[in-house]
DNA sequence: CTTATAATTGCAATCAATTGCGATAAGCCA
DNA sequence: TGGCTTATCGCAATTGATTGCAATTATAAG
């Protein structure tokens, strides 16, 4: 079964259909490696099929994110970042708020956290690429 | 010193002005226990000054935040929360992705991921008052 | 293949928040 | 007190994102 299969498959075991703005965008997303913007999406898509809402990029990226093919984060700078997740490690993220650099971190580092929150509270995060806000050690 | 005396100097040292709309933004969210929005402290001080207006608001709300005497906090729901901080205790807040309750935290709950990021990355990070989502103990 | 149904789209309007700019006024000094 | 400097304000425009709605179209049934 190839990548379009996935997701047709994806999509129709939940009642969502299959459309070509759904291809489009999942492509375009699917071959960047590392974070692209809604607005980067849509003019890629745009270069080929000129008629795509901006509106349709956020609803299917919306979509995306509740089958768990992509990830949803605001590293800062006031535009939200996208990320495809299948088969690529899961991370976090530490962001400098002086310089803006960014650091990738292993999602281990914050178990102990979730574990805790869970058993003390009953509480089940909802961790998945977040961005974590500081100094870094250049800045400080 | 009073309240008043006490933003007065707060402002003087680093330059800044204090301003009747200043003063009546505080006065509002000093007023209030607890989360109140941009939009709720605009009508408020509106009732009595109708020529604030809400980009005030916001800057306003920014220059609190530096002078750390508030916090500000995305609970979910589209609208950012503001929180007075000056003698309460610190907190983040966990809230739930189905039903919506918010969960009050102790800060020492993250303290420890806090140590570990100076340690292993010499990453200062930033953690007030944040929200944690996901699913509470009555919706799992 | 044709038709029926309902999910999806494009478009325009809207929302929360931010920004540029000229007018105003707070703080400072004579 | 009165004038100078420049931080701040109100206003309008803009940004990133969301929503309502009528038209379109993907899918299932005949
Ligand atoms: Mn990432
Ligand atoms: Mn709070
Ligand atoms: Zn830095
Ligand atoms: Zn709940």
């Amino acid at each position: 079964m190839d990548q379009l299969d996935e997701l047709y498959t994806a999509l129709r075991e939940t009642g969502y259909r299959l459309t070509p703005q759904r291809m489009m965008i999942l492509d375009v997303i699917r071959h960047r490696t590392g974070h692209i913007t809604a607005e980067q999406i849509h003019s890629a898509v745009v270069d080929t099929y000129p008629y795509l809402d901006i509106s349709t990029v956020y609803r299917t990226l919306e979509l995306l994110k509740d089958l768990h093919l992509i990830s949803e984060t605001k590293l800062g700078g006031g535009v939200t970042q996208y990320e495809y997740k299948v088969g690529k490690k899961p991370h976090h993220h530490l962001v400098c708020r002086k310089c803006g650099e960014t650091i990738s971190l292993g999602v281990q580092v914050l178990q102990p956290v979730e574990h805790l929150l869970l058993e003390e509270y009953g509480f089940q995060v909802d961790f998945d690429h977040l961005a974590i806000f500081g100094r870094c050690a250049h800045c400080l």
